[in-house]
DNA sequence: AATTATTTTGAAAGCGCTTTCATTTGACAT
DNA sequence: ATGTCAAATGAAAGCGCTTTCAAAATAATT
C-alpha cells in the first residue's frame, strides 16, 4: 500500500514495486508469472518490495493484456436447494486444484435472470461455463453459440446440446422407480411434485408412461402445486392426495425433501410406512438412510456430475477438444424400508 | 462477433461497433453508459450495431479504465451447509436488485483457504467484502485492514470487527436454550456437536456457563467429533452418549441435522420423546416444525444477516459511511414438542 | 584476452474501455 | 444573416498489466 498526497489511498501497483526493487517493470511482471526467468538476486529483492508493499496483481489488468481469464462461470437454479449444493461441492473440490476460480450465479428457475447472468458472465470473457439443464432460452443459446466459450451443461442428458453435457436420464430414472413401486405390489401410485421445471416434467413423464403401459395411470394421482419445494409441503401435498384420494397406496415424490414430509406427515396420521403408504423419494440425500423407517429413493450422482463436468471444461479450454461431449452418469435406485412391503401382487 | 482471417474467432469490440455505426468510440461508450448524452439517431444506429454484432462489453477493460468494479466478494465456509445457504439467499436476493455482482468463495472452514482465497478476490478491487466469522487469522486481517475495502463479517458479532459485522451472539443463544432445557426439568442435559468451528466453541461456552452456574455441569455429558455434520452423525453421537452416559435425559444439538439425526436414532432405540429424552437443535430451519414430533430449535434470521450485510455494504460503499458497524440480529427460542415434558422440577 | 553463446533485463506497444477537453454541430435569439 | 450558447461528438491519454524485441550483462569457449 501506499499513501498518496492528502492521505487518499491507493493500491500498489507493479510500477510500485519496480521502482521500490529498483528494476523494470516488465521483471517484476516476469519474476511474478516466470520467477525461472529472473536471477535470484532480483527475484528476492521484488519479493521483499511486494512484501513490504502488499502488493496485490491487478485481475483485470491481466485479463486485458492477456485476453484471457481463470474464471468458470457457474449458473444454477438455486443455490439454495441441496440437489446443487451437492453439484457445487464437487465443482468447488475439482476446481480448487487448478488454476481455475468459479464464479456462481443464481437464476433463480428463471429464463430471463439466466440469460441476464450469462450476459454479465460472458463479459467478464471466461474461461468455461457451466450451466444448468438443457432448457435455455434461445437468444441464450444463441449467446452461449456465438461466444466461443466451451460450455457444459449439467444435471440433464439429450440430444439439444449447446457444447457438452453431463447429467442423467430424469425420464429413466422416473420411470425405474415407478416400475419399482409397481413391482413392489403398489397398485394405485401417486406423484407429488412441487415447482414442477423441465426436469420435473420430465420426471413427471417417466411416471406417466409407465403406468399408462401398466393401465394404472390415473390423472387424479398427480398431485403438484407450483410453490417452492420444501418439507412441510411434501406434508400439505399428502394430504392433499388423501382428501382427493383416499385409496393411493403409494407416493413417488419428486424429490427428497417432499418424501420427508410425506413420511412425517403419514406419522401423525398414524399411517404405517411401508405397509399401508410406500413412501419414493427422488435424489439420493444422505439423510434419506436415517429416518425411520428410512426412506427409498434415487441415489444421482451429483458430486460426481460436478467434478466430471469441470474436468470436461478443463480439457475442452487447455487442449480445444471436446471429450465425449454427452455423458450420462446414470443413477441408482436405492430400495429402503419405506417401501418394502411384502403384499400379494394381484 | 467477428470473423478474422482463418476464421480465428475474435468477441468484437467498442471499436468495432464504433465502425459499424460510423461514430467514434467515445461515442459508443457513452451510448451505453448514459444514453442521455447521445442524440436519438446515434444512438439508435448504435443499439443496432450492437445488437448485429453481439456486442457484449469487456468487463475488465472497464474495471481498469474505471478503477471499480461492481463485485461484491462473499466468503463463507461452505456452499454446502444449509446454514449459509439461507444466508446466502438473502445476500442475493438483495444484491440481485442492485447493480452488483456476488463472486463466492467456499473457505472450507480453513484459515488458510480463507487467506488465499481473500488474496484472490482482492485482485479484482472487489466494490466490498462479506466475510463469515470474526475469527480470520492475523495476515487475513491485515489484508482486509489495508486493501480499504469496505468490508461486513457476518453470522456473529463481538468486540474485534475489522470494519463492520451483522450476526448474533451464538454465546447467548446457546446459553439461552440451555436455560430452556433446564427449566423444563431436564437435568442431565448433553451437548452433540460436530466438527467445531469457532462459533460452535462460543456455543458450547454458552452452554458449559449456564450448567455450571446451576451446578450440573458434567464434562462427560459433552460429545463432539471433528467429523462434518450430518444427519446420520447424530445418530452416531446419541449412541456413544448413551453408551457413556446412559442417564442422560436431554440433548443440545450445535445444529438441526445433528437433532434431526438424534431424533431419529430414539425412534429407532424407541425412546420417548420428549418424556424420555428432550431433544433441541440449533439454527431453526424450516423442517425443525415437519418432524414427528416437531423439533425444539434456536431460530436464526440468516436470510436477514445476509440482506442486511449487503444493505450495510452498499451504504459504505456509496457513501463512504459504515451505518452501525455492529449490528446484532438477534435470535429466537422456538419451543416445540421434543421439548415439552412436563416432569416434576426438583 | 577476445570472441561467442547464453542469460537477464528493459523499452515500448497494446489489451478494451472511460473520460477529459477541445471541437463541431445545431438551435435559438437578435 | 449573424452571433451566442448549449448539446453532441471525437481525439487522445491513461488505467495496470503482459509480451515482444532489442540491448545489456554474464558465462562459456577458444
Amino acid at each position: 500500500m501506499y499513501l498518496e498526497d492528502k492521505g487518499k489511498f491507493r493500491q500498489s501497483t507493479l510500477a510500485d514495486v519496480a521502482l521500490h526493487a529498483d528494476v523494470s517493470v516488465a521483471t517484476v511482471s516476469r519474476a511474478l508469472r516466470e520467477p525461472e526467468k529472473v536471477s535470484a538476486k532480483v527475484r528476492l529483492r521484488i519479493q521483499q518490495a511486494v512484501e513490504t508493499l502488499g502488493y496485490i496483481p491487478n485481475t483485470a489488468a491481466r485479463a486485458l493484456a492477456t485476453a484471457r481469464t481463470d474464471v468458470i462461470g457457474v449458473l444454477v437454479p438455486s443455490v439454495t436447494n441441496i440437489v446443487f449444493a451437492e453439484v457445487l461441492r464437487g465443482i468447488y473440490d475439482t476446481v480448487g486444484q487448478t488454476p481455475y476460480t468459479v464464479q456462481l450465479g443464481n437464476t433463480d428457475y428463471s429464463p430471463l435472470t439466466e440469460e441476464r447472468l450469462l450476459r454479465l458472465f460472458l463479459g467478464q470473457r471466461p474461461a468455461g461455463l457451466l450451466i444448468s439443464g438443457l432448457d435455455q432460452s434461445p437468444s441464450a443459446r444463441a449467446l452461449l453459440r456465438t461466444s466461443q466459450c466451451p460450455v457444459v451443461q449439467i444435471m440433464d442428458v439429450g440430444e439439444e446440446v449447446v457444447d457438452m453435457a453431463v447429467g442423467f436420464s430424469h425420464l429413466e430414472a422416473a420411470a425405474d422407480m415407478t416400475r419399482h413401486l409397481l413391482d413392489r405390489g403398489y397398485r394405485r401410485i401417486a406423484f407429488l411434485g412441487a415447482r414442477m421445471d423441465p426436469r420435473s416434467q420430465r420426471r413427471l413423464k417417466g411416471y406417466q408412461q409407465v403406468l399408462e403401459q401398466a393401465g394404472l395411470f390415473d390423472e387424479r394421482l398427480i398431485v403438484t402445486t407450483p410453490r417452492h419445494s420444501s418439507v412441510s409441503l411434501g406434508g400439505v401435498l399428502l394430504a392433499e392426495l388423501f382428501s382427493r384420494e383416499p385409496l393411493a397406496d403409494a407416493v413417488f415424490c419428486n424429490n427428497d425433501a417432499l418424501a420427508l414430509g410425506a413420511l412425517f406427515e403419514s406419522q401423525r396420521r398414524r399411517i404405517r410406512v411401508p405397509e399401508q403408504l410406500g413412501i419414493a423419494g427422488f435424489s439420493g440425500e444422505e439423510m434419506m438412510a436415517d429416518t425411520f423407517p428410512s426412506l427409498t429413493t434415487l441415489h444421482t450422482y451429483r458430486y460426481d456430475i460436478g467434478r466430471r463436468a469441470v474436468e470436461m471444461l478443463r480439457t475442452a479450454i487447455e487442449s480445444g477438444v471436446r471429450p465425449g461431449a454427452v455423458v450420462d452418469m446414470g443413477y441408482r435406485l436405492i430400495e429402503r424400508e419405506s417401501t418394502q412391503t411384502f403384499r400379494e401382487v394381484n
